[in-house]
DNA sequence: GCCTTGACGTTAG
DNA sequence: ACTAACGCCAAGG
């Protein structure tokens, strides 16, 4: 085990992005900003690259996590285009062929804290 | 164990 | 408004 804070990091950035509802995104920064490690949005989509869904033992929504621009730039790793697929089938605008309208879709991690969460 | 790389973001020019 | 450079820090070579 390399260090408990790390994992814990990676698990917490799992559990966030599980929450993403439907049809909304978020970005790399946004999640380490929730968390409260500001400079660590590396690390979050590091965090998404080495995850496995048998380590978890469920899937979570990688695809709703974009960069601060609304790019999809981790499209690279997923099956061809499955992932402006997926965001296309959950209605996301795109404003350009890997761009979405951040402005309308974006969820901000903070709002879990909210006690009337329905936005 | 050093060097490079990268699903990012901010600041400087 | 646009581009370049730097900071960040974990993995892999």
């Amino acid at each position: 085990m390399t260090k408990a804070s790390t994992r814990d990091f990676y698990n917490r950035v799992y559990e966030v992005v599980a929450e993403i509802p439907f049809g909304r995104v978020t970005s790399y920064g946004a999640i380490a900003g929730y968390l409260g490690v500001r400079s660590g949005a590396r690390m979050v989509g590091y965090a998404l690259n080495t995850y496995t869904a048998e380590d978890l033992g469920f899937e979570i929504p990688a695809h709703r996590v974009l960069n601060r621009l609304g790019q999809l730039t981790g499209r690279a790793y997923f099956e061809g285009d499955s992932m402006r697929e997926r965001l296309e089938q959950e209605g996301i605008e795109f404003i350009e062929e890997y761009t979405v309208n951040m402005e309308k879709h974006f969820w901000d991690p903070a709002l879990l804290n909210e006690t009337d969460p329905k936005n």
